[in-house]
DNA sequence: AAATATCTGAAACAAGTGTTTCAAAATTTA
DNA sequence: TAAATTTTGAAACACTTGTTTCAGATATTT
């Protein structure tokens, strides 16, 4: 009996999710996000909430979708250890090519710490990760793909560890060679 | 012919420090700052500056300690491939044991990106970090105490790039067994 | 001890903050 | 088409922000 929302929902918690990608939780103010997101404040305090609930479906947004891509990316490829350096080769391009570094690692330094809720988000994330990885790690194993003495767990962590290093060392020194010279090394003492 | 600063500008920016690292940049407010330093805002401001100046000390001072602290730690080491372990080892327990994580890491990704007077202290704080560690690398490969074959530079890149990944764990993890575990196996790669 | 110069404290500043209000517009259903 | 109900836009809200003001307190130098 009356009027729809007239904004897509997903589509302006994407655009909000740029803004607190590009300035942090505490950086982006109200303005900042309604103006991106092209809505009223009224209409955002309506429909979503307020602004730590916008940014909660924020970085859901952000995780889900980078969950999702993941599955896609590695799905296809049989061999367990080739996907494991698919999964480090794209991280590679993901961190020198993007214009912000990630924003699951910007959250958890500015905000994790304090914050239950978003510390929830960002643990369900790393154990997405941890888990597709392991079970790549462990049929790597099994295969005989992976020789290094190490259980698969250990190893999942040390794999997964480098990321948030090299987004660091993108932001300070820009240097995509240095990165990708790493990324081979982890590739090679993963390997023999 | 007149009266001095009553309070030591050190112990202030010191006090200062202490609540950026908890709080980030954007998260401190004014009130906070003077609230911790025990000084009023116009004693702020007509001696050391504004917020921005107040953070740009803040964390040169943080840095500047930290550098200290290395150089002691590792000074009276005489072998190289020992004071690597070391360094790796006691990032560990400061990892671990600090109630924050790094103040330098939290600030690359708040604001480094986008402050360029901020970027060039922490840049410098990396530098410092590498020449340090690329010191003992080097001779620690002259030596024979490292047979990986692998170039210093690479290898200085690739130890230093485990930290920030190891602070993001603690924060969501906080679980000090796999850190030490992949401190472990860092060890041992590198000793082979 | 007096003169001088500077620091200090409390209050005030204007602008910015997250959030709410409410009349008018809009779209749905009957 | 008319009634009903919700969304929207602009303005306003109360509070917080970083910063400044300035009278009076304070310590130095002569």
């Amino acid at each position: 009996m009356a009027r729809n929302v007239e904004f897509d929902e997903q589509v302006a918690v994407s655009k909000a999710m740029d803004v607190f990608w590009r300035k942090g939780y505490n950086g982006t103010t109200m303005r900042d996000l309604t103006e991106a997101m092209g809505i009223n404040s009224s209409s955002l305090y309506n429909t979503i909430g307020d602004k730590h609930e916008l940014f909660i479906r924020s970085i859901k947004h952000y995780t889900e979708t980078r969950m999702k891509e993941a599955l896609k990316q590695l799905e296809p490829i049989k061999s367990p250890i080739k996907a494991i350096e698919k999964f480090i080769q794209s991280s590679v391009y993901v961190i020198t090519n993007e214009p912000n570094s990630c924003l699951a690692i910007k959250t958890t330094f500015e905000v994790a710490a304090t914050d239950e809720q978003v510390q929830k988000i960002i643990k369900a994330d790393n154990d997405f990760t941890y888990n597709l990885l392991n079970g790549l790690v462990e049929k790597a194993i099994q295969k005989g793909e992976i020789t290094v003495s190490q259980d698969a767990a250990m190893l999942t962590d040390y794999i997964i560890n480098h990321f948030s290093g090299w987004h660091e060392f993108f932001i300070i020194h820009k240097d995509k060679n240095r990165i990708k010279n790493m990324a081979t090394f982890l590739i090679k003492q993963i390997n023999q």
